[in-house]
DNA sequence: ATAATAGTGTCTCTCAGACACTATCGA
DNA sequence: TCGATAGTGTCTGAGAGACACTATTAT
């Protein structure tokens, strides 16, 4: 059996969620060298006797770190080379997550969530993911029904509306964007409705979770 | 510093080109196990101290295995677990590439260019890594230059919509198409025509290398 | 002239944006 | 009744598909 020596293997996740309507990513500070005491995303060794799969280390590290429990977790880009960790030459699989803040329980020590906006400088080439990351969650959410995950498992359209300006930065027309989400079917109407304050109350919805999470495309 | 037991870190890549017109995949027979003498997509471990990250490990085993150089080279996906290679826990970095059959050097020894609909059966999950390529490289065609990659520098416009409808599938509109590439500006005239029977010659073009290769897209 | 492919003009249909309209609530 | 947000109807403009049209070549 060949034998080369292995690069370092580690599993880095950008975790987002919304706080006050903010885009925000999930930082730890790190307990152990090197970058000791500094912010960065959570990561963390593969361990090859418990985890599954890379994707199994990214749920492992943020139930571990973070305290969450089965986010939406997309694996998002390889980062390697010799000098992005001071450890050695390095593969560091990255992933994104998304949660709603509700979801994320008691904020364990050393655990802080950044607006994406003003974002600390972060050790390793962190910084660069989290651009990876947000490059693809924007990019996704205009044709994916990726930002509902950002939201509570019941949610009005109108709420919906918001997270989905919020993340893509851009303004959207209220019926167009009805439509838009009904017609792909990629929600569903729950019994319910959202009532808060002197006008017509709103109607709950969930995620269709048979449904595929793209919308349909064309050339 | 911390030592965990590493992985096996390996980079295989998926190179498709066209012959006859038809999308192919290539493959390279094994030369040292496990699975010697089967073909299986051009792979090998990471050389810490040769490759300055995956990507040149991609490109360096393309170079070495199939005789191609500087195709359009893409990170697809990573796949990784304990199962999926018998020399234990791997993480396998998949890169796709895009070359023209006249890039393509002289085919060396066990070396097979196979049609994507005529796989044989493949070692590892291969096949999984091929299918993620084709499904990646179909979804891109859809809204990128993807397919000029297929081609050599210079084509004519309908070249350039048989290669787009060989790997989409399906049949395009030669007047909608020819303007979507047009006013995409992701192509330009180049000096020459091509000539090839009793008819009108065909204006040359070549990729615009100044322009982003996806196009616009709005929600 | 003819047949073949290159390339254009134009109609229609779909869909997103704009925006005014109606609906329904609490006070 | 009023003001607020929920939700709908309708116009318009951009763009893709359909397809007929013109352009240019070799024979």
């Amino acid at each position: 059996m060949d034998d080369f020596p292995r690069p370092i293997a580690t599993v880095d996740v950008a975790l987002f969620t919304l706080r006050e309507g903010a885009l925000c990513v999930l930082l730890a500070r790190r307990d152990r060298e090197p970058y000791a005491g500094q912010l960065a995303l959570p990561g963390g060794f593969v361990h090859v006797d418990e985890d599954a799969d890379t994707a199994a280390t990214a749920a492992r590290v943020l139930a571990q770190k973070a305290g969450v429990a089965r986010p939406y977790l997309e694996q998002l880009y390889t980062f390697s080379g010799k000098v992005r960790d001071p450890r050695g030459w390095s593969i560091a699989v990255a992933y994104y997550a998304l949660v709603p803040e509700t979801r994320l329980g008691a904020p364990a020590a050393g655990v802080e969530l950044v607006h994406v906006d003003r974002l600390p400088a972060l050790p390793f080439d962190h910084e660069r993911i989290v651009a990876t990351a947000l490059y693809r969650l924007r990019g996704k959410s205009t044709y994916s029904a990726l930002p509902a995950y950002l939201l509570p498992d019941q949610f009005t359209i109108q709420e919906l509306h918001q997270v989905y300006q919020q993340v893509i930065g851009v303004r959207l027309d209220k019926a167009s964007f009805r439509r838009k989400i009904e017609d792909q079917e990629i929600v569903e109407p729950v019994a319910g409705e959202r009532r808060g304050g002197a006008h017509r109350p709103a109607q709950l919805y969930r995620l269709r979770t048979d449904r595929k999470v793209e919308f349909e495309r064309k050339i």
